[in-house]
DNA sequence: CTGTATCCAAGTCGATACTG
DNA sequence: CAGTATCGACTTGGATACAG
């Protein structure tokens, strides 16, 4: 994937410069429970309601879900549609920015499944070595 | 792209579980400084110093460089190999797998450099509108 | 140069209680 | 059902000083 042939070498540098638009949309992404809404709603076949995506993310807290889902709403990743009923229904669904992105995250949850083995067998090697790798 | 076509339901649920050994993968993936590392690894012709990629990542702290670049080598994604000199000379490279995770994380960064201003667009729409947006 | 150690501020996160 | 609000423990991250 050369996905770079066409940046020239001062746009890569600047992709790291705290100035870069991007980094704020980086940050939104770069964490665990944005990558998990995400790949879901990606891998559903259709919207999901706020207690589905709480039990599918085991562990994630409804103030947390809550928060993720905002952020990425506001970034006009996720759609939220609220159904004027009793009780209310609200569903979220992946706009067309987010259908992208979300395929850039199930891709990384995708590898971190199929890799898991080797990186806990790196893991566990790192944590093994002795504190003073030459005893002379 | 169809990544899950060889993947179950079951095996997609089990994805989302506490117990999932990606999890703590992600975790360790699943955040700026890893991301921005592991692009920059990739992007250059060879191994970086520590200075390198202190320069490199604006705004990155030398402890938080040191702490990522510590798990991303536990986790066998990059190798870092020391020259006994003086001054000391320390070159960090992406392994095999991290280069595959490279690939990854800079898709994520080259996509968030594409479509910041789409996704700080939405972000100024969603900050201006009314606390009230149903006045009826 | 490449770290480690420490302090401290700020943010994250979970648990709980409550509302429309 | 789908939130909001709040409190407190814990973690993160930055600044600084120091060491091999």
């Amino acid at each position: 994937m050369d996905t770079d042939s066409h940046r020239s070498h001062a746009d890569l540098l600047a992709t790291y410069r705290r100035s870069c638009p991007s980094r704020t949309v980086i940050e939104v992404l770069a964490n665990k429970w944005s990558l998990y809404v995400l790949a879901a709603l990606r891998r559903s076949p259709g919207p999901l309601r706020f207690s589905q995506l709480r039990r599918l993310l085991d562990g994630v807290t409804q103030k947390m879900l809550t928060q993720t889902l905002r952020a990425l709403e506001r970034d006009g990743l996720v759609a939220r549609t609220v159904y004027p009923t009793v009780p209310p229904r609200v569903e979220y669904s992946l706009t067309d920015l987010g259908h992208a992105a979300g395929e850039l995250t199930t891709a990384i949850a995708d590898w971190a499944v199929d890799h898991a083995s080797r990186v806990h067998a790196a893991r566990a090697a790192f944590d093994a070595r002795p504190e003073e790798p030459s005893p002379l």
